[in-house]
DNA sequence: ATTGACACCAAACAATCGTTTGTTTAATTT
DNA sequence: AAATTAAACAAACGATTGTTTGGTGTCAAT
């Protein structure tokens, strides 16, 4: 009999999820460059060398913390998307509030896609950068289901919401808006005019 | 008779201001902790330790830079803004376009800051906060002037603005649309509702 | 019981990092 | 002309970096 999983782990204590964990809590804290190897190893109470049998550089790690992250954040935006048949504002209401949530509570896996840069590892870029556009199409496409006023660019609506939702991370503190309240304030901005009386 | 210029340098060809723009060229470029003292010094023309004649460390050359591109950001920002008499969404337009002219043609300082988190530099992190909080005062003041519709909190409005517009950095490719174009659709975007028949 | 892949350890590697030290050159001041 | 000082050079410092190499215990399959 052939083993039923021939790509999955044979061994049961296999801490690739552990060390690639670890990773993206510190990548999203420190940053790339000044996250170490030693660090890592150190949290995950291993030896620096032996994370190479697991990844075979630096740069690879970041590209498995990159793409474990899309997938999560997909998850994620998947399990609150009311689907294409809600009405659309509300529908995009709910995905970004699911986004800002991933960026400030839970997950350092979004926060490492949002910190990190791609030429901050010239190895891995073409990686990291395609794992961000398989991302933000997904973003597109509850864009594209929006009835805007004419003239108005999705493209630019889409980078503009992402630049703003994204930049909370860098001014966001503990006891301020909640996420959600963060999420639709925002996404109320751009839907209804801000111009007052004039 | 005394020196006129008392803090000044005395001698003609004092190069910290060459250090400085090369310094502030390189963390835009690759990060702050990605750009060794060798590489500054190199392209310089001098060596590694003579930087060290004009900074103590190189975290203080980083908030060096930072200082002089709040300076050169605010000067910018205030030979476009038409003034306090002018209509005030016109007035966030000039002043915006000018921001991301800044970021996106000329000014690898204004680069800097938005790139280089204060806590790449530890030891320099309050100066660079501080730095960071007088610009965004400058801008903040624009937007006390708008007049808004009620319910709308003028914080968030201009963290969204910074946020959406600092992000332009990251996705902008050479031969798209102006830096005035992007900025004047952000601005209404904002202004106007998006929202088309619904 | 033996084998062999797995998942690590132990120890070092060369390279590079920010920084320091002592010295030298050139310009300014006295 | 002499003294002083600004602005560098030349060379190294210790520490840290990502990574490699060879060995070792352990578990699953034979």
């Amino acid at each position: 009999m052939t083993n039923t999983a021939t790509q999955t782990p044979t061994r049961a204590n296999n801490r690739i999820g552990v060390v690639r964990d670890i990773a993206a809590e510190l990548f999203a804290e420190k940053g790339f460059h000044e996250t170490t190897m030693r660090d890592i190893a150190r949290r995950a109470g291993m030896l620096p060398g032996s994370i190479y049998y697991h990844f075979p550089s630096k740069a690879d790690l970041l590209a498995g913390v990159y793409e474990e992250g899309v997938s999560r954040l997909l998850a994620r935006i998947d399990a609150a998307d009311p689907g294409p048949r809600a009405e659309p504002w509300a529908r995009l209401e709910a995905v970004m509030t699911a986004h800002v949530e991933a960026i400030l509570d839970r997950s350092a896996y979004a926060r490492v896609m949002i910190r990190v840069l791609p030429d901050a590892a010239p190895g891995a870029a073409a990686r990291l950068i395609e794992a961000r556009d398989r991302y933000e199409a997904r973003i597109a496409e509850v864009i594209a289901r929006l009835p805007l006023a004419p003239g108005i660019d999705r493209r630019l609506l889409r980078l503009f919401l992402l630049g703003a939702a994204n930049h909370v991370q860098v001014w966001r503190r503990d006891g301020g808006r909640s996420p959600a309240e963060i999420a639709v304030a925002l996404v109320r901005l751009l839907r209804d005019p801000a111009r007052g009386h004039g």
